[in-house]
DNA sequence: CGCTTAATTGATGTTAATCAAGAGGCGTGG
DNA sequence: CCACGCCTCTTGATTAACATCAATTAAGCG
């Protein structure tokens, strides 16, 4: 199926970075690799976690219900995030892809002998783990004491850093992974909040809207001096 | 300085009941017992982490300083729970004594040995951390939809289950371990608002206030109705 | 007992949700 | 190619919730 790690495009930025090439080579036989198109679900909340995956292109949500029905979104994983909950009985969230996304697959009991296998891997388990604790802290003060247009700004700050570190760089005109309504479920506002929102950004100048989910950030300064207030 | 981990109120609680008793007396002989005034801190962000430990009796708090300088509340620490940030550089937030505590510390140098040495404590460790992130996204979801009456209910609610689950059961006034104010930053509220709340809650019947930080949960079935809503 | 700080209560203002309608895309079928 | 329906996004008017401002009461503490 895959014909090696070594030419990954996630290579040095997932988790298998903690491993030497000889590993690489037996990890490889384990995996598989997976397509799913936008919109397909990886996992859903209460399913006994299966799965463990390296999210290679594409984004992805975790998604949880809350107790009166609607949806939220509690984060985002770009490539080189590791999906899946080793060692843990069942799901907490849903994972669903926003975009067509690529990824490498595990059973789950085999990552976790992996794990056990390769300690420095689940090493940057645990650093990553912690890392990923922390931004969902972050977000936590944003979401309670930040207002409106603070949140949205964080947003688009957050992302366009986020996918900048990925290489797509420069000021051209990029295709939000979200619709309005996601970046509501993501943000705890409503749909008609983040327009008006994005409406504000575009006349104070910080970015364009050429149409479409497209948006190009022309004020990456201004944006994170909205995201402060 | 202190006689043994068998003892200790945490042992089976606490990251070391991953450790057989022969490992558990490798690990005492690496470990010092510290003592915290309520108000005392333990971490301040931004420094390098130089301390990790295990909270035995007593409730932290893990603080950010937010971008206009007022304070906010991200999480909470209970006897059992580990404190500090292994292979990472530097503290992301402050730990602060809400009581005074009582917590068995160790240099971080020293316990990222041990965690080398115990893979299996390791792994508990990356299993606590993961479940800490799900609940740090469950509030994500509070936080970010949730309104002022469901949140305080929700935090009360939450503070009952987690002592409870610590022995201190009985429908008895327990002391509250944040002011109001402290309440206040934990939930994105402002005092006045907590104020309110509990006032509220104490008029239905779900709580008793018999002054000072006391408190009774006279109805912990509304108390959750409320924290649903 | 008096001082200081924390908590409660009340009156008013602001922000974002809600309700409602219109505009722009996009695919389908005539 | 245009007409139509469907969906997403935008914009406007109204309302409800919480912050803010202000005052009072209660609790700790020397």
């Amino acid at each position: 199926m895959r014909k090696t790690c070594e030419t990954c495009v996630v290579r040095d930025r997932a988790l298998c970075s903690a491993l030497s090439p000889d590993q690489l080579a037996v990890l490889s036989s384990l995996g598989t690799q997976r397509h799913l198109k936008r919109g397909e679900t990886l996992v859903r909340a209460g399913d006994e976690t299966i799965v463990c995956a390296n999210l290679q292109t594409g984004v992805m949500k975790i998604a949880a219900t809350t107790s009166d029905g609607e949806a939220a979104i509690v984060g985002l994983l770009y490539p080189g995030d590791f999906i899946g909950r080793p060692f843990a009985g069942s799901a907490g969230h849903d994972i669903v892809a926003l975009t067509d996304v690529m990824l490498c697959s595990f059973s789950r009991v085999r990552f976790e002998e992996a794990l056990r296998d390769h300690q420095q891997m689940e090493s940057l388990l645990l650093q990553r783990t912690m890392a990923e604790l922390d931004r969902a802290r972050e977000w936590l003060v944003k979401m309670g004491r930040a207002n409106a247009g603070a949140r949205v700004a964080g947003f688009l700050d957050d992302l366009t850093r986020r996918l900048d570190m990925l290489g797509c760089t420069g000021p051209q005109a990029l295709e939000l992974p979200l619709s309005r309504g996601e970046i509501a479920e993501l943000l705890g506002l409503t749909i008609e909040t983040v327009s008006r929102q994005f409406t504000r950004m575009r006349v104070a100048g910080a970015i364009e809207l050429p149409g479409g989910r497209r948006i190009i950030v022309r004020d990456a300064q201004m944006l994170k001096a909205m995201a402060a207030a």
